[in-house]
DNA sequence: GCCTTCTCCGACCTCCGTAGTAGGATTAGG
DNA sequence: CCTAATCCTACTACGGAGGTCGGAGAAGGC
């Protein structure tokens, strides 16, 4: 399995608040009942929404959550990223950016490279190009019944 | 975390396999020793790919592993699914066919389709496309010290 | 002012899969 | 017949995923 379920029900969470006008801020409680997930679950991962910059809070009664930018500016990299810490394909490739970087923990075993940071690296860029082609808005329209092809991506530029 | 040490031992036991010639077979012991990994282990791990149809035995003394075909007639999707089972970036995402067939098990919720499964679907997309351009010719290749972009596989129609 | 409804925060718990071990049975050379 | 190898199944430990619990601040409504 890629992803946990931080990334599903966060992105769950997402698409529930995209889905509202965006002024009047949704309770966890709404969310949580609408899509059938533990509240105080949720509780812990809108809080990496949060620190991630892509949800802000209003405290008390009538409070709550809702995007801080329009569902079309959010790329699910970000999202995902925030939800999930970076995605590695495997333990040794813990951070770095996503250019040709080719570095192993555990470097020339027998005097020759590690031979899978290669294939890992392609499955890396591959996972993220999939993740930044997708926004909010696509989802928020799928899940709403719009017809969209999953496997042409609708860029924002195209918008 | 997207893999399991499976696909990376499994991986570099195949690239350890691609280095040899190709007719004598190679002992899982000299396999071990030379990558640094438990024995016993990897005996399951290659269960899994004689299974599959990657590798061939031979028992007893001077016995061994060797490829059943050219290292650049191996694609790593196979080699991948054969390790891992299929890869899911998602409980909900059983297996399925690459087609664009968006079903989910929690179909439904509150009227409305499952919404990450656009999202999942092309994160899989991605995964098996760097999977299936990456062939393990170009793997031992590249730990015997060749220069190859990561970014732009050579696939093997180029050769 | 007080109650209610929210967000916030950290400690705690349980379960399952990964990663690896142990111990043998089977087959083939020398 | 001994040794080197594949094969096979059962067993175990450990960590992280996936939650839960209890409470402390904050903001409206009355």
């Amino acid at each position: 399995m890629i992803f946990t379920t931080k990334a599903e029900y966060g992105v769950r969470l997402l698409v529930e608040l995209g889905r509202q006008d965006g002024e009047a801020p949704v309770s966890l409680k709404a969310i949580s009942e609408a899509e059938g997930l533990p509240l105080a679950y949720l509780e812990r991962i809108v809080a990496l929404l949060k620190k991630a910059g892509l949800v802000e809070s209003t405290r008390g009664a009538h409070g709550g959550y809702r995007l801080t930018r329009d569902p079309s500016e959010i790329r699910m990299d970000e999202a995902v990223t925030a939800l999930e810490g970076t995605v590695a394909p495997m333990s040794c490739f813990v951070d770095d950016t996503y250019e040709g970087r080719v570095l192993c923990s555990h470097v020339a075993d027998g005097g020759h490279a590690c031979a899978t940071k290669l294939l890992w690296t392609r499955v890396q860029g591959g996972v993220h190009r999939a993740l930044a082609a997708t926004t909010l808005a696509e989802l928020v329209a799928f899940s709403t019944g719009a017809p969209i092809d999953p496997q042409r991506p609708t860029l924002p530029t195209a918008a």
